[in-house]
DNA sequence: TTGATAACTGTCATTATAATCAGTATTATT
DNA sequence: AATAATACTGATTATAATGACAGTTATCAA
């Protein structure tokens, strides 16, 4: 796709900007109004150069027809997550709007200072986290005793429930069959990487 | 929010289908093509009543100047979701896009046809599905004997692992204090939601 | 039975918007 | 040096689109 001049650029930016702010890409003269043009026709050229180059589509004679390409080829955008049924009426269809709790959407969750972690091994199953999950880590340098959290051990990433004191740190699986780490602190590479907030598993 | 009538649903489906699949919101005029009406007035009192019940906004004199208020609020969509880290280098930031495997995404996985179900009661603590998760689930009919599925028994949504014969249907919990409920498909409604193919916990 | 809401028709003035024509000046590309 | 693309002005035209007015009919609840 060609590259776009800083102007072009500008306006490319601006419709995307209206898009995003108002729910609709603005008309020829909104966009004069914007930049200060004193004729509409100097964004119908600029809009012209961005369809030859594919970054718009402009549908002729539409009011307000510009479509953003990019953002036509992720439809999946406007996307809502996954609908959260609660009840179930009898005989209606699953999908019937009366049963929309709201939409399951990770975003909706989790900001940026969140991870995820694809966890291997069986050793925490008994907090039902099982191997092949993904936990999902909120940032943080610390946390409380006997939460579970993500800790870096020499490198290494792991998720355990974490105590800690002043020479060391211990860290507890959640199996029978497992014995709590002790990591003494002098010695080793320790830190905490984050909390365990969320956790979502794939099932086949 | 004031329920909708079933043209005023209508209406407000085909704007978001337009939106999705145009990249815009329709006109008066279109709206009143694609459902037969006669006169723009008709649609316009639609809109109206759609404004007035919140579901729409109504940017007065602006060419397809409707905004659908649910789609102004998730303007976060255009969110990767979560980043998976894998490996963690000793001492760099766990943000480092080095560490970056790809991004946890609801949508990625699933599409319109999965729905989630928030999970009461521990019937089924044994299979990794607590009180309290999200269970996503594919819609489909029929499921094969054994698998873990959402049931719909005399309107009542339930997850089970599920087995059905000709004449009974036998939902199994995962908890050794639960005994299996068998529903004669003679006497009681019964269908299949959906296959349970996904899990989500919010850890606090 | 009165009033409110929903669901329409049909017409029309007004404005919003796109699109074209005829230019000028500047800045790359061959 | 010639040519094309970029970046604008200013004016005009045609049409796209909204929104208001004046009605009709039907339904449902107080």
């Amino acid at each position: 796709m060609d590259k776009l001049t800083g102007k072009q650029q500008n306006i490319y930016d601006y419709i995307k900007e209206c898009l995003n702010n108002e729910g609709y890409t603005p008309t020829m003269r909104e966009i004069a109004d914007y930049f200060g043009y004193n004729s509409t026709n100097t964004v119908n050229d600029h809009l012209q150069a961005l369809a030859k180059k594919g970054y718009i589509i402009k549908k002729p004679g539409a009011a307000r027809g510009i479509i953003l390409t990019d953002i036509s080829n992720e439809t999946v955008i406007i996307n809502k997550g996954v609908p959260i049924i609660g009840r179930v009426a009898a005989g209606s269809p699953i999908s019937a709007i009366e049963n929309l709790d709201g939409y399951l959407e990770l975003s909706e969750f989790y900001d940026e200072s969140h991870f995820a972690l694809h966890v291997r091994g069986d050793s925490m199953i008994d907090a039902g986290i099982w191997n092949g999950d993904f936990v999902i880590v909120r940032e943080q340098p610390v946390i409380r005793n006997g939460e579970i959290g993500v800790a870096i051990v020499a490198g290494e990433a792991t998720v355990k429930r974490i105590s800690i004191n002043n020479k060391e740190a211990i860290l507890y699986p959640e199996n029978e069959f497992y014995s709590p780490i002790r990591v003494d602190l002098s010695e080793t590479e320790f830190r905490i990487a984050g909390k365990v907030v969320g956790l979502h598993r794939v099932i086949r």
